[in-house]
DNA sequence: CATTTTTTTGCATTTTTTTGCTTGTTTATG
DNA sequence: CATAAACAAGCAAAAAAATGCAAAAAAATG
């Protein structure tokens, strides 16, 4: 393994976990944990990361903006674990955007060979730093809120392609409504892109099932999979189950 | 086996693999390490991939881990806060990618009301950021060294706008080969920027003028701004000022 | 076709980088 | 305060890189 590798294997692992242990990294990379050392001293240096005695921790997660902040992060990583199970090579994945998504195109296993579409800048962003994703970005007017690109130009694009796969980040769902979102352009996307692929993954956090908004993305019929990080065999997924969907 | 096979091969193995040992080259294709070494060098200088210690590394794969430590930063901020004058409210504007236009992007005055175009992820990153801008990001394939779209669509797109500026980040340029670069596709794409705008702006650190590389951009005669963080007197832009370039 | 020029390649030598190990010191923790 | 883990510094071996040089191959030239 050469030391570059070695490097951004670490900040890799600091990205997801928030810290690394020079033990672990000494066993996980077949090296003495003074090469370890000598490697996080020189991340240290160049500020990727805050030293500590036995490993490093992330620097977002101690001077942190951006993660520290989202809501449920554990949660929504448990969610893309489970979300992975769907993604075989050679998919054509075609993603909304929202938190959750982009905690799954964190994750995804690097020899993971698939394209991506999406509209959403953060993820977009994520997509591309992996080595064997082919990222396509749907464009046209970029929505201040939610970092993602709406309109007809989008709606249009989305119509011309049959991704194997939706995933879908959501607000609220309910076993009647369906599934609902609050703003008018966002939600002209995401029906845009529930029709376009053979089947449709919705992830969300549970405190969000059972609500709805005020205007609909689509049926639940139209679910083909419900990703929560709750354990599958749960009461509050009965009813889901029920109506056909496929419970992770 | 040929020089320019060679250098395929090892593009290839790249692309596969994301890195490359130098010694494993050295076996395979029979040749000595030295040799190796050489054609590496010659395919870093060109962009090609990532030389590191011990062999290379795929531009993809690294992208991510180079991130933080820009090159001469302080003069890319310099440049940024000179071609702010350019920008006037009501504007529409196409950039391109790089470091000089995400600084550019980050100071934009909370005031300035505008349209700005891009296909830079980082670029659009930013923009979407600012309270008055509207973004419309240009779609397309992901080109993974640079973050940025490119291929048919992305430049349909950017023919069918006409937009009044055009901000240019650029690698290469010269009084006599004009602004150069060299990869094919992101050549492709700032063509076509700089055919759809009425003016062309280009930004760039004074170590990157009077070289070229491998592929044109535009004519010389084609550029109405050039943007650099040295003095607009200096003798090295009297060849361009004469040119009938302004020099900011 | 002969000869000059340029490019390419391998080799020997020196220099640098990387890495694991040893020794002594510091730090964390019960 | 005792003890084990982590660290720092220095050293040495091995790997890789840089440098200079010469032979071979390819290309250009008249």
């Amino acid at each position: 393994m050469l030391k570059r590798e070695r490097q951004a294997f670490i900040l890799k692992q600091i990205n997801l976990h928030n810290r690394v242990l020079s033990s672990d990294l000494s066993t996980e990379m077949q090296v003495s944990e003074d090469t370890i050392r000598r490697d996080l001293m020189e991340l240290s240096n160049t500020d990727k990361l805050i030293k500590v005695h036995g490993g490093a921790l992330s620097k977002s997660f101690h001077s942190s903006f951006l993660r520290e902040d989202i809501y449920q992060l554990d949660a929504k990583k448990q969610i893309a674990t489970k979300a992975l199970n769907l993604i075989k090579d050679g998919m054509f994945v075609l993603t909304s955007g929202g938190t959750t998504i982009i905690e799954l195109a964190r994750i995804l296993p690097p020899e993971l060979k698939a394209t991506f579409f999406t509209g959403s800048i953060p993820a977009a962003y994520e997509y591309a730093k992996h080595p064997n994703i082919e990222v396509i970005f749907i464009g046209d007017k970029i929505s201040k809120g939610s970092q993602i690109t709406v309109g007809g130009e989008a709606i249009m694009k989305i119509n011309s392609i049959k991704p194997d796969l939706c995933m879908l980040g959501v607000n609220a769902i309910d076993i009647t409504t369906g599934v609902t979102d609050n703003d008018w352009d966002v939600v002209q996307v995401k029906k845009a892109m529930v029709e376009a692929a053979s089947k449709t993954a919705v992830l969300t956090i549970t405190e969000k099932m059972n609500t709805c908004q005020k205007l609909k993305i689509c049926e639940i019929t139209q679910v083909d999979y419900l990703i929560t990080e709750m354990d599958h065999e749960h009461d509050l997924f009965k009813a889901y189950a029920n109506a056909g969907i496929e419970i992770l």
